[in-house]
RNA sequence: GCCGAAGUAGCUCAGCUGGUCAGAGCACCUGUCUUGUAAACAGGGGGUCAGGGGUUCGAAUCCCCUCUUCGGCUCCA
């Protein structure tokens, strides 16, 4: 048979031959290389037959596709060590993941796993790795799979055979041992498990069955595994300094903000941290204002009748704080939208006066179950910067458009890059396909206008509309929702808004609902790890930070920061009698951009030494242009 | 909410199997030093060991409950 090779070539080899002999037909050093063999595109096992024709490419080490493969495999050795060490445990799926593996377990009844038992079946996996146990592949009818998998009591690989059958209409399925252990698995593998050069498990959390929260919990073991040990102890440190990154750590360190027991899952701002916060909302209003927005402010507490109307009495009543008052029910907003569309109901419009754009930093309470708290990036009281356009159906694809602009014009300014996705009709939702139609096809040109890239998410949309989220992942690579923008065509339904048209009859407006920072809260704490909490200089919360050598220096120092401070910057003079080294390190260490250094040379000079954050003595220099540079710097918004 | 883990001074942590175990460093306060680009020196104050029950002659240490936090899952800005 022939096969092609990436470089054209064709390779003439005996019929019934495998990725392996191919490897070994190319050379003996690419037959010790390889792990496995793309197939017309498809990744397949070395051992199995090549068909006639076929293209095909040895997958090494040096292959992208090689970490995947490897994990894959440390996840079926880590499953064969647990049921070596826990028998009777059942299986259940086990993937590679970005940078790693894991695989979910239940365990014996009474049987509890912890971070404790890691070790020893790391040692386990050990002695599997090191005897480089072959990954044999066997295909099998699916009755007979049944019947196996059946009589092993796993209950699990039975229903996604099951489900492979219902779905896929499977006749046969495929499985792959490595030593004694024997899993229903698609592959494909590397030949043995010694492959494995280096890996490591990490932890162990509870996952649903299928991700569905009505069924079993399972005990999910997370691991990762590399080409090398010196991959491995890179990738482990590289988690360590992430840990450094942490939001939660730099803003109890910096003061920025802190939690306590008594308001679970609402942060308190310090003075700095809400410097820094009301830095951003400056930040929205300067940049809304120019593109005709117009803010307002709603109450924070309502009557259970408008959440009612705004159908979110039935629909999120168990995320609201609700309270009472002379025998009403009243709820505090978890969302904006219901606020904004009564002020919008509560008067008339002509077309002429759409698109009406409201904004708010409004002020939101959500009963957050208590286990997805998580620092500022997932609280029960934030501020969004939220705003709601009333506008008509052919202005919609402009103004989403203009919501992007926007959106990219602010993260710009922090230099991040937000993942975009797109959100389709649900399969449970309000209106017809008609109009689903034009709303999706209004937000997809909106992102194809703007030459954005995007990932679409079938079904994943609202049930009054579609939308585009902006996602950004924190400093351990976790993706987090900060801006959205949605079209909703039920809130103006329900609250029976509408407009004069040049026709003189009632049109609806459409709403889009958007927020683009998402919350200050969660933008805060991405902004932080963002920057490993050395914000740029027109963010800092203290911006300079004047030291007097001695204490005789203390009241030229307290002249500059005075001056300084006419000049619109946040300057500290820190006049302690401590020593002048002591105090630069504690500027350092607060992350202050600038420091001022002022002795017997500058009082003489009138001038003041800079010291730039991280960099050292920058030389002396008159404060009035020190001054002028600075300003420039927050004008431009520069680091 | 679910699974697992943790909770000792403001912070980082010691305190092994219950019996001088309430400690250290940093921070804080006081005093001395008056400093030239990342930590001066000395002394001092501070915790009913998250909270509440229980076991015991005796609990920070063992058991139970609650709260909070951490890692995940589900859900979400």
């Amino acid at each position: 048979m022939n096969v092609t090779l990436p470089d054209g070539k064709v390779l003439e080899l005996d019929s019934e031959a495998t990725g392996a002999d191919a490897a070994l037909a190319i050379g003996p050093g690419l037959a010790k290389a390889a792990l496995a063999i793309t197939v017309n595109g498809e990744i397949r096992d070395l051992s199995r037959e090549l068909p006639d024709g076929a293209t095909i490419s040895i997958i090494t080490e040096k292959s992208d596709e090689a970490l995947d493969l490897i994990r894959h495999d440390a996840a079926h050795v880590l499953a064969t060590a647990v049921i070596d060490l826990f028998p009777g445990t059942k299986v259940s799926i086990g993937p590679a993941i970005e940078n790693g593996f894991y695989y979910d377990f239940e365990f014996p009844d009474g049987v509890t796993l912890s971070e404790d038992d890691l070790p020893r079946i790391e040692e386990r996996m050990k002695v599997h790795v090191k005897a480089a146990e072959p990954f044999e592949r066997s295909e099998l009818s699916v009755e007979d799979a049944l019947v196996r998998f059946r009589e092993l009591g796993e209950d699990y690989k039975v229903e996604l055979i099951e489900d492979l059958i219902t779905n896929e209409g499977a006749q046969t399925v495929s499985l792959y041992r490595n030593g004694d252990f024997v899993d229903l698995c698609r592959g494909p593998h590397a030949p043995a498990t010694g492959r494995i050069k280096a890996f490591a498990l990490q932890s162990v959390a509870g996952a649903y069955w299928r991700g569905d929260s009505t069924r079993t919990m399972l005990t999910r073991i997370y691991g990762t595994a590399f080409l090398s040990r010196k991959d491995l102890e890179e990738h482990l440190e590289l988690l360590e300094q992430a840990k450094a990154r942490d939001h939660r750590k730099l803003g109890r360190e910096l003061g920025l903000f802190r939690f306590s027991e008594v308001s679970p899952g609402s942060a308190f701002w310090l003075p700095k941290g809400t410097k820094l916060f009301n830095e951003l909302v400056s930040l929205s209003r300067e940049m809304g204002e120019p593109r005709g927005y117009q803010e307002v402010k709603t109450p924070q507490l309502y009557d259970a009748e408008l959440w009612r109307l705004s159908g979110h009495w039935d629909k999120y009543r168990e995320n609201m704080f609700l309270t009472e008052s002379e025998d009403h029910q009243m709820g505090l907003k978890p969302m904006n939208c219901p606020g904004h569309a009564h002020l919008f109901g509560a008067q008339q419009w002509s077309y002429r006066d759409l698109p009406v754009r409201y904004s708010e930093p409004g002020l939101l309470h959500r009963n957050e179950p208590s286990g997805t708290l998580h620092g500022l990036l997932r609280v029960r009281h934030f501020c969004q910067d939220d705003a709601h356009i009333f506008c008509t159906d052919e202005q919609i694809q402009d103004e989403v458009a203009a919501c992007l602009e926007f959106a990219f014009a602010t993260y710009r300014l922090f230099g991040l890059e937000p993942k975009l996705e797109l959100s389709t009709r649900p399969e449970q939702r309000l209106g017809d396909d008609e109009l689903w139609d034009r709303a999706e096809a209004a937000l997809s040109s909106a992102l194809d206008s703007g030459g954005h890239e995007y990932v679409v998410n079938e079904g994943d949309g609202a049930f009054y509309g579609p939308k585009i989220d902006l996602h950004i992942t924190d400093s351990l690579g976790r993706s987090w929702q900060l801006g959205t923008v949605q079209l909703d065509y039920s809130m103006p339904e329900r609250f029976d808004l509408s407009y004069a048209g040049a026709d003189n009859a009632d049109h609806r407006p459409v709403m889009i609902h958007r927020a683009l920072m998402g919350s200050y809260e969660r933008f805060i704490g991405i902004l932080i790890e963002h920057y490993a909490g050395a914000l740029p200089f027109w963010l800092a919360p203290v911006q300079v930070q004047v030291l007097p050598v001695a204490d005789r220096h203390s009241p030229f120092a307290e002249e500059v920061a005075a001056e300084l401070r006419a000049g619109g910057l946040s300057v500290e003079a820190d006049t302690r009698s401590e020593s002048i080294g002591r105090r630069i390190r504690e500027a350092e260490l607060a992350k202050t951009p600038v420091m001022l250094i002022v002795g017997d040379r500058e009082v003489e000079s009138g001038e003041v030494s800079v010291r730039e954050r991280g960099s050292g003595d920058e030389g002396a220099e008159t404060v009035a242009g020190l001054l002028e540079r600075l300003n420039q710097r927050v004008q431009d918004r520069t680091a």
